[in-house]
DNA sequence: CTGAAAGCGCTAACAT
DNA sequence: ATGTTAGCGCTTTCAG
């Protein structure tokens, strides 16, 4: 707490030599003194406020942009007991040290970026280890932030609802689950799964491989849905060809190929995410497999480059465009003392050329 | 006014049913009346001084926790005077409406997400429109902000000259140009352009297409590169091959297919992004053109799914990993004073399959 | 070891 | 139309 606070690098001594001139930021104060005016009148004048004569106020906001002034947004927040930042949490897993990476985050955490500047709104981007992410209401807790944006993929249920129970306002993008108490904003996870499972199989292919690490409630539920397509086909699926990788494309690549070896069979294979598929055709390549003649695949997320890799990924769109807008909708919903339901974005097969 | 305070954290009325608990959050009066002492006790047991007695800080403490308390980082910061805010400014083209979405820059801002949480430093995201720059410079005057990150491509050169003799601290991410007063990290564009066209003369195409728009200087620099290497084989470039597409992909698969067609004798092409070369090998396998046999194909940037496309992209790496915390250092180094030198990290071709 | 008081940069009554 | 004053939540002298 106390390191938190040292280091104050608000430019004290910076005035070097560097860049020409690093001198301490002009102050309500000292317009007023050049403009021959009390502080007041300057922050009126900033302000826009009728109150003020058109020949002071003019006098000064052309003193203020000469000096290139502009009103400290930290001591006009504190007055104002306002705030406009919120803050967007990626959870990491400190064990694979897995760093902000999988393009869909990337991208979703764009759109949200461009969905909250659009409001006026300022980002807050950090990082929390996913073992505690309760850590992540330290920016709401500390006045930094109004609220939470969670992006990514998490396991901690309970954190969550208690972490709602103590008032923090947040929405996170994943899984909407049972009994949960929090916002979720997400596909319709079990719905995807099906679809591309069901094309797969309505494709003939018996022996459907499916990639992704369970143990992430969006994933559990594309599995689910994997079940549910086999169910609705009158088929058995094997558990022998669930291949548990956490999302990253290096071990994808290799747990695939051992899959692969092991059960020669395999003619399709399911990904839940597209960098997943995108591993597993290389994989497969490296196999010798053709895609998707020998082995069919599908992917999940629909990531720019599903479109553009060979062959062009067949996948479940999740529709990054409105992702950003509909968690920032919620967030403010919930701002603003309303209940905020989960959202489920609408979830559609893309048929391209991997299946 | 203050009903707008009340209610906590500007969400005015929030107070509603939902979050159950969205009451006013806890200040240090509020913790001190319950222990018992006044607030200046309370401010060192919380900063750790070692002049308050130990169970009276446990005490504070235990409170503080039960209450969620975290010190109000905004009144903090005004007090001493201090911020550990940096702003990463994303520019963005307001003609093409173009969101952030490049792979490339979106890595980076992981990259730096990193860096800056790495040294205790919070990072807010922000967006301004390229034609106008120096509204960047907003982040750092309004005091939100200790000093700017510019992430990706940008024309105007002059605005950040003049930025930088206004002495606002930043370093961008781009081209090391002449005449230049502040800092850049990139790749050596030139010589990555010259690696990346000479590997395709060396492998006899000879009729190599350049994709990329060379208004933006660090395309323009890989451009150079290419002519370089042309020189340097004794070749001629025939500038009819230029395609300067923007980096979108789906504007870049039209215009490719268009200089396909007008030019049936080329056999190799140099995309100044890797989300350019993927959109040029479809736009290729669309014309029926085999990759790398009929035409070879290089990127640049070495993005994750560079190594997973089909056929593995050929490309100049950009070493993401380091590029944030190079940028970052050379921040810090302005920030404290010091002179701050154009960085050009490491750029070498990666040899993949594509040529 | 602890409390009282001043003040960070700003805004909004409340006076004129 | 403008100035005076109090105070947002916090830290830190300065006095005990």
């Amino acid at each position: 707490m106390n390191d938190l606070r040292r280091a104050g690098n608000g430019n004290a001594n910076a005035n070097a030599n560097i860049p020409p001139a690093l001198k301490r930021r002009p102050q309500m104060e000292d317009i007023a003194k050049l403009a021959g005016v009390a502080t007041s009148t300057v922050s009126r004048a900033l302000a826009g406020s009728p109150l003020v004569n058109p020949k002071t106020r003019d006098r000064i906001v052309e003193l203020a942009r000469h000096l290139n002034y502009a009103v400290n947004v930290g001591a006009q927040n504190l007055r104002l007991g306002q705030n406009k930042v919120v803050a967007v949490v990626v959870p990491y897993d400190p064990a694979s040290r897995q760093h902000l990476s999988d393009p869909f985050f990337l991208a979703l955490i764009g759109g949200i970026a461009d969905a909250l500047t659009e409001s006026g709104h300022e980002m807050l981007l950090s990082r929390v280890p996913a073992s505690d992410l309760e850590q992540a209401a330290y920016a709401v807790e500390s006045g930094r932030a109004i609220g939470l944006i969670l992006v990514g993929q998490w396991h901690h249920h309970d954190q969550l609802n208690t972490m709602f129970m103590r008032g923090v306002p947040f929405v996170v993008w994943g899984a909407h689950l049972e009994q949960q108490l929090y916002c979720t904003v997400g596909s319709d996870n079990v719905l995807g799964g099906e679809l591309a499972t069901a094309h797969l199989l309505r494709r003939g292919r018996r022996r459907v491989a499916f990639v992704g690490d369970t143990g992430l409630p969006e994933v559990a539920q594309r599995h689910q849905g994997y079940l549910r397509a086999h169910a609705g086909a009158g088929l058995a699926a094997d558990p022998a060809l669930l291949c548990p990788s956490p999302f990253v494309a290096e071990v994808i690549g290799g747990d695939v190929g051992r899959l692969l070896a092991a059960h020669a069979g395999i003619d399709g294979v399911f990904a839940a995410s597209d960098v997943a598929a995108m591993a597993a055709i290389h994989a497969l390549h490296q196999a010798g497999r053709s895609v998707p003649d020998q082995v069919a695949v599908v992917g999940y997320d629909d990531i720019d480059s599903a479109a553009f890799c060979h062959p062009a990924l067949t996948t479940v769109r999740q529709p990054l465009d409105i992702a950003g807008k509909a968690l920032v909708d919620s967030l403010f919903k919930i701002l603003g003392g309303q209940r905020a339901a989960p959202v489920q974005l609408h979830t559609a097969l893309l048929q391209r050329a991997s299946a």
